[in-house]
DNA sequence: GCCGCGCCTTGATCCAGCGCAAAGAACCCC
DNA sequence: GGGGTTCTTTGCGCTGGATCAAGGCGCGGC
């Protein structure tokens, strides 16, 4: 594996990441080999769609670097993202044929990827693997009904609070670097538009929403994709996780009742 | 295990439905004898709760009848159901100490229950019964891509017509009925607050929903709790899932845009 | 029977957020 | 550098659905 990642770059990252995801391989050569052997990675820029919806699932694999976004599409063109993958999560609908959902490139992408049925075979070669993937998917169905719970029952602006204090945990995880902590910098890797329909809502909104919030002082919008946050406790606050907060009644928005 | 279950009534049934959660007990003795030793059948009536929000998860086990909801609550008492749970569905999170939702009974329930702790020992000793957990796992997260979509773009008219939809798919599922395929009966085995909890919205608005498709023709109410679809092929067009339908164009919602 | 208690229904009012439209702003390509 | 293209921001009017507030209805207990 290592030669095999190496060549194509960035190798120690990737094997960090693939480490992440199947933990059996970090402590077994054999094993290591074994999967290496039905890998390949690529590159997509972003846009591009890896697995289209309702087609062949023929790819699965784990996300190196980038975002890719999982969606579903109505019959008339609305759209919903139902989750963001960022390295080093698993994707790609295993055990079955079709695929219900799509899976695009939302940045441009470093994709670790297998044939779906060579890694399923792999799976069943290897119990201890197939349970990791077990847990990925069901961290992948906790974070599906949170993210239900804010469709369901939180305004907007509690979501857009939720999504940047859900990027921020996100990039304190993949750099424990002390500056970012220090700063609060937020980098949205995606646009406006994919903002929107993750959170279920227009791009109108979501604008409107964080200059909104900049004006209140809880960030300093250094350009559209990225944020510095002021104040933390009260974007928190605003996520409505907390429970109270001393005062910020002004704006106080309206939510559905309990 | 058909000693046990039968000494516990409808043994049958109870057997089938545990045959259809893990298939590879169906054919192994030795296999439904271990699974038997751990298990324990227990009825719950409506409102109880099995398993609490972040509170340890130490149940799971199989829907043997009745409906489990599966819950989320905020700070501030919203709630959302993030799933429904029939027969034969598993419910309960394996290999988890802390149960990130909360599952009551929203009906009296039948249960096959086990302690998480064995039944996870039982899954590491078989692989094949995991796999099929897995494949539950899969189908569960799927359903909860599905509701975002629904959360996340439909408007109250079509998530109420895919509800019943979905209802109306349960019951044939069930039941292979022929009487019920005929007369396309709807039983609805929640509150309509639970009902309008499932689908994001207030019971109010839930209630006025289903009194205009009656008066348009596509439902007869027998009872709060039980109706006649009359017309099938509209509710499905309403439900937002189809393309196209010659006319329906009063009332048509205005939806979020695409 | 009659009362009390949940649920469900219906009415009236109000506002968060959507749709549309148009004006910046950034970027790329030629 | 100019013109196109895409993304973001802003203004404004409108409406779906939430909220508040009464009733109606069915059911169980006494």
């Amino acid at each position: 594996m290592e030669a095999l990642l190496s060549t194509l770059g960035r190798g120690e990252n990737d094997q960090h990441t693939l480490h992440r995801c199947f933990a059996p391989c970090a402590s077994d050569a054999a094993l290591r080999e074994e999967l290496v052997r039905i890998a390949h990675v690529r590159n997509f820029s972003s846009g591009e769609t890896i697995v289209g919806e309702g087609e062949e699932s023929g790819l699965v694999g784990t996300v190196l670097s980038g975002v890719l976004r999982v969606q579903k599409t109505m019959s008339d063109g609305r759209q919903q993202i139902v989750g963001l993958l960022f390295a080093p999560s698993l994707f790609g609908r295993v055990f079955s044929q079709i695929s219900p959902v799509a899976i695009e490139a939302a940045s441009d992408c470093r994709l670790c990827c297998f044939s779906r049925a060579a890694f399923e075979t792999f799976l069943a070669r290897h119990p201890a693997v197939e349970h990791d993937v077990m847990l990925a998917v069901l961290d992948e169905l906790d974070a599906a009904q949170e993210w239900m719970l804010l469709l369901g029952c939180q305004a907007v602006q509690e979501r857009v609070a939720s999504f940047l204090l859900m990027l921020l945990r996100q990039s304190d995880l993949a750099a424990e670097c002390a500056a970012s902590r220090r700063r609060r910098m937020v980098n949205v890797p995606v646009s406006r538009h994919d903002m929107a329909v993750y959170l279920g809502t227009t791009a109108e909104t979501i604008s409107r929403t964080i200059q909104d919030l900049a004006r209140r002082g809880v960030l300093r919008i250094i350009n559209p994709q990225r944020f510095e946050v002021l104040d933390e406790a009260r974007l928190v606050f605003l996520s409505g996780r907390a429970s109270a907060q001393p005062d910020d009644r002004q704006h106080e928005p309206r939510r559905r009742s309990a």
